[in-house]
DNA sequence: AACATTAATGTAAGCGCTTTCATTTGGTTT
DNA sequence: AAACCAAATGAAAGCGCTTACATTAATGTT
C-alpha cells in the first residue's frame, strides 16, 4: 500500500500539499493539484484512515448500540442510520446491548474505546442518571426511542403514550369496551408509556382500567401467545386485546386461533409498530405506525449536524405515531 | 484522556513496560506490573485503539457487508457475527450492499479503506471473478451464503439446492403433483440453487418441470403476492406452491386468501428460511430451516482462527438445511 | 522599480502507541 | 568475589497522517 510519502515524492511536492489535495479544503493551485492526483492515481494511493484519525483526532466513525441486531425494528433503524451516515463517508460500528444494564454499559465503553466520534444509543436498561452523567463527558451521543427531560436535546423519541392512546381509542370508537392489554416489560419506558396511553383512552371514555386485563410480557411472539392464554384463563370477558407490539400481536392471534377463537370475529387484535409483516399477517393487522427508519435517519442527521458540522435540515426530536387500520379489528 | 506517557511517568517505568503490561503477553515482574496497574487505575487510562492500530498495523475490526441491514435473515446473521466477535474484543463495522454490484464494490472498498483486518461478505451481485481476484489481494475475507469453487475455503454456504429439494420432495411425498414455484431473482445464486433443487425433486418423481408454473420474483412479501396472482391467472391447475423464502410465502398466502382460496385446503404453501415469524403465520408455515445465525458465528470463527490466530473449533463450510413441518401443507 | 499583500507550498513537530535492540538487574555458578 | 546468563527494563525509531508556522512565489500598488 502506497503511503503519502511516495505520493509526495512522485508528484514532487511536500507531504502537506498532498494532504491538502486529499482533503479538498484549502487552496492548492490547479497545476499541483493535477500533479498530485496523477500520482495518487498511478500509485493507487488510499489514505490510511487510521493514521488520519490519529493525527486529526477524528475517527469518522459513529457507534451504534441497539438492543438486538435482529428484529424488525432494530433492522429498520440501523438501515436508516447507515444509509445516512455512509453517504457522508462516516462509518458505523455496531454493538448489541441485549436490554441489560451491564451489557449496555459494556457496549458503550466498547464503542468509546473504539474512538467513535459519537454514539447512537438505543438503550433500555441503563439508568437516566448514568446517561445524564455521560452527557457531561465529552463523548457526544444521541438517544433513540427514549426521552429524558434533562437532556432532551440528546433524545429522539416516539410519542409512545400517544401511540397507546391511539390504539385503544380506535378500539373504543368501534364499540369495544372490554379491552385487554398485553404489554412489554413495564420497566421499559416505551412499554410503560404505551400502557399509559391505553389508560388515557380508557379514562376518556369513562372506563376504569381493569388491572386484571393487563398481562405484562416480553415484546416477543411467544410472549403474546402466553399473554392471550393467561388472559383467557381469567374468564374475564374481553372483546379486544391491544398488544404493545406487532410481534406479540402475531403470537396472540396465533394462540387465540389455537383456542378456537376467530380474529376479528371473536376477538379483535390491535398491534403496535407496523412492522413490514403486519400487513401480511392473517388477518392483516391493525396497528400503530412507528416511523423507526425515519427516526434512525434523524439521529444520523443530528450527528452529522452537531458533530461533523454538516448542514442538515431541521432536527425533529419527537415523532408522532399514526393509526394504521386494517382487518384485525371489527366493529361491535 | 490519559496517555501512555502519563501512566509511564506515574508508575516510574518506561513506555515499553506499560505497553507490555497492557498487552498481557511478555514477561514483566509482578512488582512492576502492579505499579503500572495502579497508575492505570489512578488515571483511568484506556489505550487509544487508533494509536494501537497505527503502530501495530492491526485494527481489530472486521467489516461486514450485507445486502440489507433489515430483514430477518440479515439480522440473525449479524447477530451471530457480532456476538462471536465482540467477546473476542473485535469490533464490527457494517455496510449495506443493496444487492447491487456497484454498491457492493463501494461497500467493500469502504470497509477496506477503514482498515478492517478482514471482511465478512454477503454479496450477491458482484461477479465470481471479482471475488477470486480479491482473494489474491492481501485483504482476507469470508463469503457467506455463497459458494465459489476456486476459493471454496473462503466460503460458508448453505446447501441451497438440497433445501429446494427437501421442500419440493415433502410436497411430493404428501401427494402433490402440480407444484408451482415462486422464486427469488434467478441471477442470485441462492435463488437458482433452490430452484435447481426443486427440479431435482420433481425429476426424481418423474415429473417434467413446467416452466409456466415458475414465477420469478424478488424475495419480498409483495413479490409473493404478485406471484400467486400471476400463477392463478394462467389457469394452469396446481395444488401447492413452494416459495423460495418465507416472506414471499407470507405474501402468497395473503394473496391466495384474498382470492378466496383457503390455505392449506385449497392450496398448500411451502416456505424457505424458517424465519422467526414463520411459526406465527396463519396457518403456521412449513418451511426449510436456514441456520443463518450459526453460519454467522461460523464466519466469525473462521476469522478469529485465520486472522487472529485464536483457537477455534473445526470450521464447517457448508451447512445443511432441514425441513420444518407445520400447518401450511396438507396431504392429498 | 520597490514594496506590500496574499496565495501557494514546504518544514517539522506531533498524534499515542508498538517493537526491536540495547542495557541493566539479579540470581547462579565456580 | 569474579564471571556468566537469563529475565526485566529502557531507549528510540517508527506507523502514516495533519497542521501550525515559516518560507517562497505571485500579484497588485504607487
Amino acid at each position: 500500500m502506497a503511503t503519502i510519502y511516495e505520493v509526495s515524492a512522485l508528484a514532487g511536492v511536500s507531504l502537506a500539499t498532498v494532504s491538502r489535495v486529499m482533503n479538498g479544503g484549502t487552496r492548492v493551485s490547479e497545476k499541483t493539484r493535477d500533479k498530485v492526483n496523477k500520482a495518487v492515481e498511478a500509485l493507487n494511493y488510499r489514505p490510511s484512515s487510521i493514521a488520519r484519525s490519529l493525527a486529526s483526532n477524528c475517527s469518522n466513525s459513529v457507534g451504534i448500540l441497539v438492543s438486538e441486531l435482529h428484529g424488525p425494528i432494530y433492522g429498520e433503524m440501523m438501515s436508516g442510520i447507515e444509509k445516512q451516515l455512509r453517504t457522508a463517508g462516516k462509518h458505523v460500528i455496531i454493538a448489541a446491548g441485549h436490554s441489560d444494564a451491564v451489557s449496555e454499559k459494556d457496549g458503550i465503553e466498547f464503542l468509546i474505546d473504539r474512538n467513535c466520534d459519537a454514539l447512537i444509543l438505543h438503550v433500555e436498561a441503563i439508568s437516566d442518571a448514568y446517561l445524564i452523567e455521560l452527557a457531561k463527558s465529552k463523548h457526544p451521543f444521541i438517544l433513540i426511542n427514549r426521552y429524558i427531560p434533562q437532556i432532551s436535546d440528546n433524545c429522539i423519541s416516539l410519542n409512545n403514550r400517544r401511540g397507546g392512546y391511539l390504539a385503544t381509542k380506535a378500539l373504543l370508537e368501534h364499540g369495544h369496551r372490554d379491552i385487554a392489554y398485553i404489554s412489554g416489560p413495564l420497566w421499559k419506558m416505551d412499554a410503560s408509556d404505551r400502557y399509559l396511553g391505553h389508560q388515557d383512552a380508557l379514562s376518556e371514555y369513562g372506563i376504569i382500567c381493569n388491572e386484571t386485563l393487563l398481562f405484562e410480557s416480553n415484546f416477543q411472539e411467544e410472549g403474546g401467545n402466553e399473554g392471550i392464554l393467561t388472559l383467557l384463563d381469567t374468564h374475564i370477558p374481553f372483546s379486544a386485546v391491544v398488544c404493545a407490539n406487532d410481534e406479540m400481536a402475531a403470537g396472540a392471534m396465533q394462540a387465540a386461533r389455537d383456542k378456537g377463537l376467530a380474529v376479528p370475529d371473536d376477538i379483535s387484535v390491535m398491534g403496535f409498530d407496523n412492522i413490514l409483516l403486519a400487513q401480511y399477517m392473517y388477518p392483516k393487522l391493525s396497528t400503530v405506525n412507528y416511523p423507526v427508519k425515519d427516526m434512525g435517519k434523524m439521529a444520523a442527521s443530528w450527528i452529522l449536524k452537531n458533530i461533523y458540522q454538516a448542514p442538515q435540515p431541521e432536527i425533529t426530536h419527537v415523532f408522532e405515531p399514526e393509526l394504521v387500520w386494517r382487518d384485525s379489528v371489527n366493529s361491535l
